[in-house]
DNA sequence: TGCAACGGCGCC
DNA sequence: AAAGGGCGCCGTTGCA
């Protein structure tokens, strides 16, 4: 039998705390929130300034539940359905709130926010002000989620904000109310589009349906709590005429294109080349604001939807369960994404200014949009016959490599199943299990597997000669099967190019990522293996060249300018070969002695130590054992000794302000907590960043003064593949290259000038380098 | 049948 | 004691 936990503090406090149920920590001392997760709450309250001895804190239920398990309060495994006990719960806690009106409640979890308001789904609630019999009720994580998926400490950061902010009056929000225009006739669209032509500023969202092109609505914003939205499409036929579509199309164009139109969207990258492609509306010169982009240039670490956005700059409820409803519904939902784009904008405008990188985003991640529109709407040409070609001879080629295998153990296996292979190789061939490091997807923390992947059959191979060659048949088939499957087979648009979607808050250094197009087709293009194979069937258009332009070991580069490594500055102000340079010191022999294998060694070591890597790994890595690995390692920083004490830098920097700024403006907080791993991820964040700010700098520079004729076709974090007229002079792509890619920028009172390599050719894995 | 999680692996 | 970081896509598996 458990004990009863009361509530705790004044019922007249303005704030509440509810949670769900006591655990053995408060059955044990009838305490609420005192345990493991109480401190997570007291930690997070005392961070935005909330006391705790001002809060009344109650859990939904009063006693543990058996085992621990909140389940038993509900009649099914799926929790619909509430037990008698547990609405009679709900009701006491709601009585409790009727009679004494805090000024709001925070809903600490998903039984908090059902007992209080009657919703579910916390991810989706959390950070909204909702109503609990004329009290504000604001929902957010319950601290025991917080404790497994940390990254939501931060959300509820925002939130509590939100409730110390609230906590001061018992009245809701002022919310201007919404003034939508829904279902509006033929006459009336094309009023107000004429209308609108008298603002400056609008937000639009568009509604699609990919699989068969076509933008279903369109919404315009003028305000913050204005909108129109006009219908085009639904089921299998436009809501028009096809003159009137016509005329409405021409309109909205006529609108989006008109001179000084500040246009804002929340991902502009979907929506724009939407509005390209179907309709010929080309707008991009008026985008003002991507709030999308802009809210990663603040908070890179944060989700970047818009339900998320609103949760953290508005007062507005969440609001995408909309889209499941009617077709009014429908309309609502479109005018209420561009009314929130609006309304968000101003805010984040805010934060830039406050976090001094308002210029970092005008001047760099706004300009990325319309370079990158082009090339994903430009694509890549594909050799589609010798893609064919590949197809057939690496098919028949995978059946012989599988018949072999099949009949080496004796059964059908698969190796693509990570479960087929642990059976094999280390319960049938009795082999000793491998393992590997893995980060939990739920709690982030590292984990040791078992492990079937290549690092395993490589060391395996070494140590057992007998079963090496059914493991090299193993490695040859997976290898096999990925070429096939992702890069082979991807999906190409019917005019035989292929495309992908650049994303440019993709990841949190400020690097781009690449994914499968928006209207479904295509993929990532910025993983396409090195080799020859695959990289030959992206071929230029017809009287075009590639051209190449790569940034030359430049995270190495940034890395020895922001250490400022005098010694490693030399060896690439001295050029040539860099890693023989550095062989030759760590080894301590001259240039012309190095060998082939001590270059490669090199290469690997100013990689493992400019990143901190570990010994072990280090030593797998280039293939010896820990001491020869620690004996490189230690020499490396020997030579080279300001590289360790740049990473105390970072450390010391992360330490005192969680933050940290590239020599070009961007800016990252740190939400994590501060442990090794922040560390590591600190000292690979300011060169990773760096070089992929650079890269695209010269990118937009080059972009707005591109030569008719010229195109860009690929970005790959550190290098740019254009196509240029097969006639363009050698001198001309050259000067034109170190023109717009060398960029010289000042790091710790030097300058950093990246060299660029240029490469010509007529098929992407066959580029030669640029003779002039 | 659809979905999410996972292991594995391609790139910088 | 052991430890690079950053992505997206594929097939398999297990669950609903």
């Amino acid at each position: 039998m458990s004990n009863f936990v009361k509530g705790e503090g004044n019922l007249t406090s303005k704030i509440w705390l509810i949670g769900e149920a006591p655990g053995a920590n408060e059955d044990r001392t009838g305490r609420p929130f005192i345990g493991g997760a109480g401190q997570v709450l007291d930690g997070m309250l005392s961070e935005v300034g909330i006391s705790r001895q001002s809060c009344y804190v109650d859990n939904v239920i009063q006693y543990q539940p058996e085992g621990n398990n909140f389940g038993m309060y509900y009649k099914d495994s799926k929790r619909e359905n509430s037990s008698e006990q547990l609405l009679e719960a709900h009701q006491r806690i709601q009585r409790l709130v009727m009679e004494n009106k805090p000024n709001v409640i925070v809903a600490l979890g998903n039984e908090a926010l059902t007992a209080l308001t009657g919703r579910k789904s916390i991810t989706k609630w959390r950070g909204s002000v909702l109503n609990c019999h004329g009290v504000k009720v604001i929902p957010t994580y319950h601290p025991a989620m917080i404790m497994r998926q940390y990254d939501f400490r931060t959300h509820a950061l925002f939130d509590l904000t939100k409730v110390k902010r609230e906590s001061l009056t018992s009245s809701f929000p002022k919310i201007p109310e919404d003034n939508f225009v829904i279902k509006p006739s033929f006459e009336q669209i094309l009023n107000a589009l004429e209308s609108l032509k008298a603002r400056d500023f609008i937000a639009l969202d568009i509604e699609t349906a990919p699989e068969i092109k076509q933008i279903l609505s369109i919404a315009l914003a003028w305000s913050l709590s204005e909108a129109i939205c006009i219908p085009i499409f639904f089921g299998d036929t436009s809501f028009w005429s096809t003159s009137e579509e016509f005329a409405i199309i021409k309109k909205v164009k006529e609108l989006l294109e008109q001179k000084n139109k500040k246009l804002i969207a929340h991902n502009a990258l979907y929506d724009l080349p939407y509005l390209k492609y179907l309709w010929g509306i080309n707008c991009v010169d008026n985008l003002y604001m991507d709030t999308m982009i802009a809210h990663h240039v603040v908070y890179p670490e944060l989700p970047k939807s818009l339900a998320f956005c609103v949760s953290i700059y508005t007062n507005h409820p969440y609001h995408k369960d909309m889209v499941h409803g009617s077709l009014e519904d429908f309309f609502i939902y479109n005018c209420m994404d561009a009314a929130r784009t609006f309304e968000c904008s101003t805010e984040i405008i805010k934060e830039l200014e406050e976090f001094n990188t308002l210029d970092f985003y005008k001047n760099y991640s706004h300009k990325l949009v319309k370079p990158l529109m082009d090339m994903a709407l430009r694509g890549c040409k594909i050799d589609v016959e010798r893609r064919t070609k590949i197809d057939e001879d690496l098919s028949k080629e995978l059946d012989e490599m599988q018949r072999r295998l099949n009949k080496a153990v004796g059964y059908e296996t698969n190796v693509g199943s990570p479960k087929q292979m642990v059976q094999m190789l280390y319960e049938d061939l009795r082999l000793p299990p491998q393992y590997t490091k893995r980060k939990d997807s739920k709690t982030g923390e590292k984990k040791n597997t078992i492990a079937a992947d290549d690092d395993a059959l490589e060391y395996l191979i070494e140590h057992y000669p007998k079963a090496a060659p059914v493991l090299k048949l193993i490695q040859d088939i997976r290898e096999v099967r990925k070429l096939l499957s992702t890069y082979i087979r991807a999906t190409l648009d019917t005019d035989n190019r292929i495309r992908c979607s650049y994303v440019i808050t993709g990841t949190e250094t400020g690097r781009l990522s690449s994914r499968e197009g928006i209207f479904g087709t295509g993929t990532n293009l910025q993983n396409i293996p090195r080799g020859t194979l695959v990289r030959n069937l992206f071929v230029p258009d017809d009287g075009k060249m590639f051209v190449n332009a790569d940034l030359s070991q430049a995270e190495a580069r940034v890395v020895a300018h922001l250490a400022n490594e005098e010694r490693l500055l030399h060896v690439f102000e001295q050029g040539g070969d860099i890693h023989k340079r550095n062989a030759s010191l760590i080894f301590k022999k001259p240039i012309s002695n190095i060998t082939e294998d001590e270059r490669e060694l090199g290469k690997r070591l100013v990689h493992a130590a400019n990143y901190g890597i570990g010994i072990r790994k280090f030593a797998k890595t280039i293939g010896s054992n820990e001491e020869k690995a620690l004996e490189l390692l230690n020499s490396y920083h020997a030579i080279y000794p300001r590289i360790k004490r740049w990473h105390e830098e970072v450390k010391e920097q992360l330490r005192k302000t969680r933050t940290l700024q590239t020599p070009l403006g961007r800016k990252r907080m740190f939400f994590g907590r501060f442990n090794d791993d922040m560390v590591r991820e600190g000292i690979a964040y300011v060169p990773q960043s760096t070089v992929g700010d650079l890269l695209n700098l010269g990118l937009t520079r080059a972009f707005d003064n591109l030569p008719i004729d010229w195109a860009f076709i690929l970005q790959n974090h550190d290098a740019v593949l254009m196509q240029v007229p097969v006639e363009t002079p050698a001198m001309h792509i050259y000067k034109f290259i170190h023109h717009y890619f060398e960029i010289k920028i000042e790091v710790n009172h030097g300058q950093l000038q990246i060299p660029v390599d240029i490469k010509v050719g007529s098929r992407w894995g066959n580029l030669k380098k640029l003779e002039i």
